[in-house]
DNA sequence: GAGGCCTTGATCATATCGATCAGTCTTACA
DNA sequence: TGTAAGACTGATCGATATGATCAAGGCCTC
């Protein structure tokens, strides 16, 4: 994968806050070319850095007020179908394998109760999955971020330079 | 919180894919007047709609490829001290506090092993945190997305008209 | 020391932007 | 049922940003 250099990160940064930013204002604010930032913000769409998915809307803007997490036991023959069938439930926000007796663990948004338990049938009904286990979020303290990262990452490690593309 | 209306879903859906889009072929590839995508676009920006952080960038871009989820039990009184400190770590992706024994869930990246146990260890560190248990995710099944949300979610239940602002 | 890659700083014609207006439609409410 | 408020439309304007392109300079690897 394409690693970002400190170039890269500032531009980021500054895309974060916002993603329509001007390209001249874009130059401006990190101190490079014009041309230089053109052709980081074309390299990004052609080498597809930014994921897919690059707007941020926070669930609850579409009524989805509560958060969840699913785990779920499954048939390890079928992991591919079930993640497959994971990912065409919309209310599946993130899912990851964790190294465990838990298989799968999903974070969930539902409109309320009722539709969380509508959720998690649906995951339960997903081909391999034997069991679930659903656990309600009270609060979510921290919202999915990768500005810090960006902002104070690395250090020490940080590279200076980009790693080889190919 | 401002409640996205089906407009602003369609808008929302180009811009996933582009948040960079001109404001004239969000136009065109919605079916709306250039004036009122960019009133749209003006009130995501006032209005905050948009969460700060609107450019995702995949963790291992930066060198993270290494996720896991540490789960922490807390000192209650101490809750905020514990999360403001947790926001302080950059690792730290995302926090939520779920029902049940244990207190905070908190899914982190790490550049390896190494670098994992060195963030455990900070977060171990936090005031008011009495314990922490690791967990390495051996895969990310599913990457953090909303896109999904904005194209079906809703459905039968979603709103025709956009809730009273205020 | 040569070649490659990235950056810079400049230019150009074109397209987009933001602001603004009057007119129409929808919805909410009296 | 009529009126008022708000949203969307379609149009205009000048100012600005865009994408493409070039030659030149810097830094790296080989």
């Amino acid at each position: 994968m394409y690693q970002l250099d400190d170039t890269d990160r500032r531009l980021l940064l500054e895309l974060d806050q916002d993603p329509r930013m001007t390209v001249l204002l874009l130059a401006q604010r990190t101190g490079l070319a014009r041309g230089t930032v053109q052709a980081r913000l074309e390299r990004y769409r052609t080498e597809g850095v930014l994921r897919l998915g690059s707007t941020m809307v926070p669930p609850a803007a579409l009524g989805y007020g509560l958060h969840a997490t699913v785990s779920a036991e499954l048939d390890q023959h079928q992991l591919d179908e079930a993640v497959e069938a994971l990912r065409r439930i919309p209310e599946v926000l993130e899912c990851h394998a964790p190294a465990g007796d838990i298989d799968l663990l999903c974070h969930v948004v539902a409109r309320d109760p009722d539709d969380l338990y509508r959720v998690a049938e649906e995951i339960r009904l997903c081909p391999g999955i034997t069991r679930t286990s659903t656990s309600v979020y009270l609060r979510e303290v921290i919202g999915y971020r990768v500005r810090p990262l960006l902002r104070h990452g690395g250090g020490p490690r940080a590279r200076t330079r980009r790693a080889p593309v190919r």
